[in-house]
DNA sequence: GCTCTCACG
DNA sequence: GACGTACGTGAGAGCA
């Protein structure tokens, strides 16, 4: 049938595949010969992704295209077209036919064509097929197709699965899709080295031929141009401009021999893409690809014809079943659970989940267990399943057939505490907490979500759905199919039997399926240090701090939320008086409109949504306009009164009233331990790493934390401990000999850098020395400080330059931390963690963020090993003290202990946090360790 | 569900 | 000279 209406087309950029792959990944090898592997395999995943999401629009044609290669036709009118792309790297040129390869052995036609790019084979296509009647989707976020979008075609950005249509190309180039290439030959484009009109960027290019209309006409009535140095530009560079327009014009007429009805989209064929697959040793995707064509994946050794060396290789490579739902059991007696133990004595490992009532571990109550041994053999053992349906007062009946909770229990904690059998978890945190609970303390454990933290930090997330999907390609059960969602939303206790035993028996499978895919890539990747000593072991430390929770008097919380409401009743008068109007002080929007609109400030900007920006530091400008706007200062200043005491309101003394837990007294945050990308936790459900310190009046909630009668806090935190990774790490002697020697390291460097001697020194020129150093650890720019200190521009580059002249260690180690994960695609701190920076080799905006971050994490990251490890060490070192943890933000921990036994705590503490690197890391700069007691927090702090 | 704002290190 | 800018988090409120 010939291509024609109701037919869909997608065209994928294969180049842009190709370098997406090689820069995303780390650089991969075929285990067998070293072969450079990495783009090949990125890009299989990902034409594998095209071929098989689900998207409204699938379409019923589809092909690759690819650049020939680097000559065109578009060098003959230009020579430097192009001229200065990097070099290739040199593992990237050979995997190129690979990658060819691998379109075919997809079946999805592949299209080169010699002197041409692959963007005008694109815009050939796209031009037949919407000639013929059908619709195209362009795959690529190039800009330089961008001139395409309209007419039935439109882009889809791989990357952020966004779509790029008539509104996006606007406000990308700020002209309808048929000027796009006006703009660009003005604009020109350094990565493309087309010259375009000297002085002219987008922004003023979009803005001329929004005026004129189009290229032709602005060029002849360029002599109408107000602005001189425009004028000049154009007039004098109409030849280049010209020139410009032929190279960022996409030819749509190109000789091309490929009939759009011979691109119609066919199942792969299983011998060839297996076959293919196998040659390259992609595991994981073999047996993605195996599952979804319903056939069994060759082993490796079948497909390579290889010589069997031994009777474990012989065993076929773990073949990736399919996930059968009606292949699990559901274990109802005590026979059949002896049965499983039996089974999970004999092979060594287990993997484990529970199902319970509460994401919150302290208010859960257990419901079941899933087991799971052998791939695609799990079990579901119901415990607390309840009767559902129409009861309105909550039935409590528990569902027949159901094993006793304490007899199941009892029988599965010698295996759970079994030094000789593995337990296997995803995320194990969570189900550790609830065994504990039960009097079960699971060991020893593997954590799936961990092994992936260690692994892919920066790259994904790691919860279940999100590594079951992308690693076996296979999307659970969703839990809402389950519970419902909103307010009809049920317990898993009320689930059916039938449903639960799908869905959890199922979480085992998942869980035990990654555990064996990622076991042996931890080490490959080189991370297995990080992940047995700072990830793993940090989970019964946590446990234990999140069981222990924080003593909350709910009184003093109380006592303030009333003091807040009056104040906050008295400053919405004061606010609607001087505004003349009611409107809602909590709205940025309304508060934006007010100011600027009806008051009249001048300089409001609006953001993306139209909104005017009204945070603190615009709101704290228009206080200064006392004289022009005396009554919109006097707003502004309430206003900043106003969400002060809001924030402290809802965000702390009422949310932590409701935080504390009816049984314990106590509030209990949740840690994430694979959160932050850079190996910091992150406190949630409350977060208790962010409870205000900085205002007299936030740090009075902090007396609401208190001890328990007879006990008190001890609060203790690492100085300075960024700045001083930092000195070791940039290795600057100057700064590296102020911390050894304990002095003011900030007045230091303002000594150093404004020429005045330390007893002279004063608060000003010490707060900006300050500033620079917190804004180096934070990848500085002179915007950034200029921005933070409120001074021009040029002087904080000026305060910049000279920081940089005094320690020019620092501009060193900044370019070369820059340089490493542009090479690597991650960065590492000094105990071997990962953080991977995929847009490191991004174009565009992406890759100065990318930089910041890829300067920053190294040393936020070593300053989160340290006080992980000192976490880890800490049970044993207070093991004798009446003592415990309750809590880490960031660079403290704060401790709970006896009266009268604070000295030995702090002793034994102290000690632990300030060796904590060694013996791994040997730093040039000593640790040290502040502390402070007291009966509540903001004593001890 | 997204955006804005603001609390912490 | 164009671009957009400090790093890392979580939570509540408004709004569509």
């Amino acid at each position: 049938m010939a291509f024609g209406k109701g037919n869909h087309l997608h065209l994928i950029d294969g180049s842009a595949f190709i370098f997406r792959a090689y820069h995303a990944l780390p650089p991969l090898t075929r285990k067998s010969d070293g072969l450079p592997v990495g783009a090949v395999a990125g890009f299989c995943n990902l034409l594998w992704g095209e071929l098989t999401h689900a998207r409204k629009e699938a379409p019923t044609h589809i092909a690759v295209i690819f650049d020939a290669g680097s000559k065109t036709f578009r060098n003959e009118i230009y020579p430097a077209y192009k001229a200065n792309r990097p070099e290739l790297p040199e593992d990237l040129r050979p995997q190129f036919a690979f990658t060819r390869a691998a379109t075919r052995a997809f079946n999805v036609p592949c299209i080169e064509v010699e002197g041409y790019e692959a963007d005008d084979i694109i815009a050939t296509l796209s031009r037949r097929a919407t000639e013929a009647g059908g619709t195209v989707t362009i795959i690529s976020s190039d800009k330089d197709l961008m001139q395409l979008v309209g007419d039935g075609v439109d882009m889809l950005d791989p990357m952020k699965n966004k779509r790029i249509g008539l509104d996006e190309v606007f406000e990308k180039f700020g002209v309808a899709p048929n000027r796009v290439v006006d703009v660009q030959s003005l604009a020109g484009d350094s990565v493309d080295n087309v010259p375009g009109a000297p002085g002219i960027g987008l922004k003023t290019a979009a803005l001329l031929i929004q005026e004129y209309g189009d290229l032709d006409t602005l060029l002849a009535r360029a002599g109408e141009i107000k602005q001189p140095k425009r004028r000049e530009a154009l007039v004098e560079n109409a030849e280049q401009i010209r020139i410009s327009r032929r190279l960022v014009q996409l030819e749509a007429n190109m000789p091309l021999e490929v009939a759009l009805d011979t691109l119609e989209l066919k199942d792969p064929e299983p011998e060839v893409v297996m076959g293919f697959l196998n040659e390259m040793e992609f595991r994981t995707l073999t047996k993605r690809v195996a599952e979804r064509l319903k056939i069994e994946a060759p082993t490796l050794e079948e497909a390579k014809g290889m010589h069997v060396q031994g009777a474990h290789e012989a065993a076929p490579v773990a073949v990736q079943l399919p996930f059968d739902h009606g292949a699990y059991e559901c274990i109802r007696d005590m026979a059949a659970l002896e049965r499983w133990i039996a089974r999970i004595d004999a092979v060594g490992h287990v993997a484990v989940d529970t199902e319970t009532t509460s994401l919150d571990e302290m208010r859960a109550e257990l419901v079941g267990i899933s087991l799971c041994v052998d791939a695609g053999k799990a079990a579901y053992i119901p415990l607390g399943h309840k009767q559902g349906g129409g009861d309105l007062f909550g039935s409590t009946a528990l569902v027949e057939s159901q094993i006793e909770l304490e007899a199941a229990l009892a029988a599965l904690k010698p295996v759970l505490e079994d030094p000789s059998v593995l337990k296997i978890g995803q995320n194990m945190k969570y189900d550790w907490k609830i065994f504990a609970r039960h009097g079960v303390r699971i060991s020893p454990f593997d954590d799936t979500m961990l092994m992936s933290y260690a692994m892919h930090a920066g790259l994904n997330g790691h919860g279940m759905d999100a590594l079951s999907e992308q690693y076996l390609g296979h999307p659970p059960i969703p839990i809402k199919s389950l519970l419902g969602s909103g307010k009809s939303q049920i317990t898993f206790d009320r689930v059916a039997i039938d449903d639960a035993v799908k869905y959890a028996a199922e979480d085992a499978d998942v869980t035990l399926r990654l555990w064996e895919l990622f076991k042996p890539q931890l080490h490959r990747a080189q991370v297995t240090t990080v992940y047995e000593t700072l990830e793993r072991p940090l989970v019964p430390v946590l446990a234990e701090m999140e069981m222990a929770g924080i003593e909350v008097d709910k009184a003093v919380l109380s006592r303030m939320s009333n003091a807040f409401a009056q104040k906050l009743a008295q400053y919405e008068d004061e606010i609607q008086e001087i505004a003349g109007e009611k409107f809602n002080v909590g709205s940025p929007k309304q508060l934006g409109e007010v100011l600027f609109d009806r008051m009249g400030v001048p300089g409001g900007e609006k953001g993306k949504t139209g909104a005017y920006a009204t945070g603190a530091d615009i709101l704290e400008d228009i206080t200064t306009l006392e004289d022009s706007q005396p009554k919109a200062a006097r707003l502004a200043a309430k206003v900043l009164d106003w969400r002060q005491i809001s924030k402290l309101k809802s965000t702390y003394t009422d949310a932590l009233q409701e935080a504390i837990n009816p049984e314990t007294g106590r509030v209990h945050t949740s840690y994430s331990i694979a959160g932050a990308n850079t190996g910091r936790l992150a406190s949630t459900d409350p977060n208790l790493q962010n409870i205000p310190v900085r205002t007299e009046e936030g740090r009075r909630i902090r007396e609401a934390f208190v001890a328990p009668k007879g006990k008190v806090l001890v609060s203790l935190d690492y100085s300075q401990i960024e700045l001083r990774i930092l000195a070791h790490v940039a290795d600057i002697p100057a700064l590296q000999q102020a911390f050894r020697d304990g002095i003011d390291i900030h007045a230091m460097t303002a000594s150093e850098m404004f020429n005045v001697p330390l007893d002279q020194m004063t608060s000003d020129i010490r707060r900006k020395a300050k500033a620079i150093n917190f804004g180096v650890i934070y990848g500085i720019s002179g915007f950034g400080l200029a921005r933070n200190l409120r001074i021009p521009r040029a002087e904080a580059q000026g305060f910049i330059d000279r920081y940089f002249e005094r320690f020019p260690g620092i501009k060193e180690y900044m370019a070369e931390t820059v340089k490493f994960a542009q090479a690597n695609g991650f960065v590492q701190t000094l105990f071997g963690r990962k953080i991977h920076t995929p847009e490191i080799n991004a174009k565009g905006p992406g890759a100065g963020f990318a930089k910041r971050a890829a300067i920053n994490a190294p040393i936020q990251g070593t300053a989160a090993d340290v006080i992980r490890r000192a976490m880890i060490r800490m049970p044993a070192a207070i093991a004798d003290l009446p003592a415990r943890m309750l809590l880490q933000v960031h660079d403290e921990l704060l401790f709970e202990v006896e009266a009268g036994a604070e000295p030995a705590l702090i002793a034994a503490a102290k000690a632990t946090m300030e060796g904590a690197n060694l013996p791994a890391v040997d730093l040039k700069v000593p640790l040290t360790v502040e502390a402070g007691t007291g009966r509540n927090w903001a004593e001890a702090h």
